[in-house]
RNA sequence: GCCCUCGUAGCUCAGUGGAUAGAGCACUGGCCUCCGAAGCCAGGGGUCGCAGGUUCGAAUCCUGCCGAGGGUACCA
């Protein structure tokens, strides 16, 4: 990408002037550019005299004076200046600005790079508990981890998206115990929901289909132990149910994982704890079998399987990263967890070097909870609550791209609240609308332009000449910059900031300069060429959201 | 108590070492005989929680304090 040329220029820049004595010889720091705010500064800026300017005992603006007698010509730029207190700014080349016009509008694939062709990448997301429906709260994970998967293939990863299913463990027993409890009362049995099962009404309802399916299959005598396949059969109905949900807002996985796989004889599981228990790490204590974390620098030991012999999270979870970083080879996995999950992401890496697997493989991204809302009124989130606002509800109202740019806008690191009262206003208000708008404008242009006999065909860009034209054009050149942003931070928020920052750049340009004029057809052409890249630029930020790019609205 | 995250315009939030701190919503005023007014233009609104420190330069980094959320289970 462009800045990458310019930051070349600059470290040539840096060599030639010390080569030549204009500047002492010293180990400089890395050369970052950046995009100064005010256009009276350039296109890109270089601080790096002041940066350097202690280690050459020179003042900044002398060193930067150094440094610009020393660039060397490159066609994007028209002019290197020198600004107070010491800044080293770049300013493109108009010709050369224009003529990436026809660059971009002829590659769909604009922005994307091979920063990380060769390596396998598992992003693991979302991957709530199969007792109950999506909810909104879970589908922040959602949404952050399907543009993150789209961002990271156009990064050159290949990508796999998992969910993991926590079919096994405590909660699933409970979900069973309750789906029992439901089952039999369909039959007439006076049973009772457990104590912290899961008093919602789609318990009613699986609980409906089992029997509608299956019949009295799974109806023992009263007071007897359920089947346990009911268990699965339930799980099973409870997850496909969840896909579905997902799909809603454009989430699709490459794989489901079930936890119990890991649990078979010789699998993962027994094999990690083997692992463990001859390094050492193992100790047994009040009849439990704990990890012997502290003794790796952790706050305390943590129990991996209980004293009534079941493993626990934790415990599974080793096994599931030990599978994902080794046996399925992945180079890198990234985990999208919830910020209730914090306290679990420094044991798990430390699980995992004790297994002689670098942690620095494995990536936790936290994001920090939804909370919900209605008017003023307090909604509760958890499945054991009896009320659960499920996504299914929420995307009915409130649609998925105003549901997707909702959560992708704010950095993970921020709580939010999600106010069900304001939903509908606020999905009218969102400034998704603002982006689409744009792209669906260009659309209309471009079909007027086809009726009249119009296209870009031949299309001469160095007539966008006006400063709106530039202007865009400015902005469509920083998708690539965009792009590697997400893949380094794994933070989304730049995207619809981007996408926000783009659509206005047409939208004023759109105002200010006719596109189809009968009577100046060759700037028509340039016109449209514009148009077509910045419609490429626009589809492609919002697909990478998952949001749609509408040609009518 | 200890650990993690947050505190920026009336509201919701961007901005994580640069030059005069931004956007959307809300508010005030203006712009459609002409490609979509879901748009554009102009305006008001800020001690960037508080106090120190580091730096040529701090909303951004460090320390302390205040406030909010989360964690600190033989739940997941």
């Amino acid at each position: 990408m462009i800045r990458d040329e310019l930051t070349a220029l600059v470290e040539q820049a840096l060599a030639a002037a010390q080569s030549a004595g204009d500047l002492p010889e010293f180990a400089a720091p890395e050369v970052e550019l950046e995009h100064p705010q005010r256009p009276e500064h350039g296109d890109y800026s270089a601080n790096l005299p002041l940066r350097i300017q202690g280690l050459a005992h020179m003042k900044a603006v002398e060193v930067a004076e150094a440094l610009r007698a020393h660039v060397p010509a490159h066609e994007a730029v028209a002019a290197v200046e020198v600004a107070q207190p010491g800044f080293l700014n770049f300013r493109f080349d108009d010709g050369w600005l224009a003529a990436q016009t026809p660059v971009i509008a002829s590659d769909a694939a604009y922005g994307s790079s091979q920063a990380g062709a060769g390596q396998r990448l598992q992003i693991e997301y979302l991957s709530a508990n199969p007792t109950g429906p999506v909810h909104i709260a879970n589908a922040r994970g959602g949404v952050i981890g399907s543009t993150l998967a789209s961002v990271m293939r156009a990064g050159g990863y290949e990508v796999e998206e998992e969910y993991y299913i926590n079919d096994s463990g405590s909660q699933a027993a409970i979900f069973g115990r309750t789906l029992y409890a439901r089952y039999q009362q369909l039959f007439g049995r006076d049973a009772e929901i457990p104590e912290n099962g899961y008093p919602g009404e789609y318990m009613v309802e699986i609980a409906q289909v089992i029997k509608d399916e299956a019949g009295d299959r799974y109806l023992k005598p009263e007071g007897e132990e359920h089947d346990p396949a009911l268990d699965r059969v339930g799980i099973d109905a409870m997850t496909g149910q969840i896909r579905e949900d997902l799909k809603l807002i454009g989430v699709e996985y490459d794989g489901w994982f079930s936890e119990r796989t890991l649990q078979v004889e010789g699998g993962p599981y027994d094999h990690v704890l083997s692992e463990l228990r001859e390094r050492g790490h193992i100790v047994e204590r009040d009849g439990a079998v704990w990890f012997a974390s502290s003794q790796l620098g952790e706050s305390k030991d943590n129990v991996i399987i209980r004293s009534d012999g079941a493993p626990t999270y934790f415990a599974t979870d080793i096994a599931y990263h030990y599978d994902k970083l080794t046996d399925r080879g992945f180079d890198r996995v990234i985990d999208i967890w919830g910020a209730d999950h914090q306290g679990h992401v420094s044991r798990l890496k430390s699980s995992l070097d004790a297994l002689d697997i670098d942690s620095e493989r494995l990536h936790v991204l936290l994001y920090q909870l939804v909370s919900l809302r209605r008017g003023t009124e307090v909604v509760p989130l958890s499945k054991r609550a009896g009320e659960i606002i499920t996504l299914r509800e929420v995307v009915e109202e409130v649609g998925s791209d105003a549901t997707r740019y909702f959560f992708l806008a704010t950095s993970p690191n921020s709580a939010i609240e999600f106010d069900l009262e304001l939903a509908q206003k606020q999905s009218e208000e969102n400034p998704v609308f603002y982006v689409q708008y744009a792209h669906a404008r260009i659309a209309g242009v471009l079909d007027k332009a086809a009726g009249e006999g119009l296209s870009s065909e031949g299309a001469d860009p160095a007539l966008l000449t006006h400063e709106a034209e530039r202007t865009l054009l400015r902005k469509l050149l920083l998708l690539p910059e965009i792009l590697e942003q997400v893949v380094e931070t794994l933070e989304p928020q730049p995207l619809p900031h981007y996408a926000q920052e783009l659509a206005g750049a047409f939208h004023v340009f759109y105002t200010q300069c006719r596109v189809v004029d009968e009577d100046n057809e060759a700037l028509s052409r340039a016109r449209l060429l514009l148009l077509e890249a910045t419609r490429v630029v626009l589809a492609r930020t919002l697909s990478l959201m998952g949001v749609s790019a509408p040609d009518q609205m």
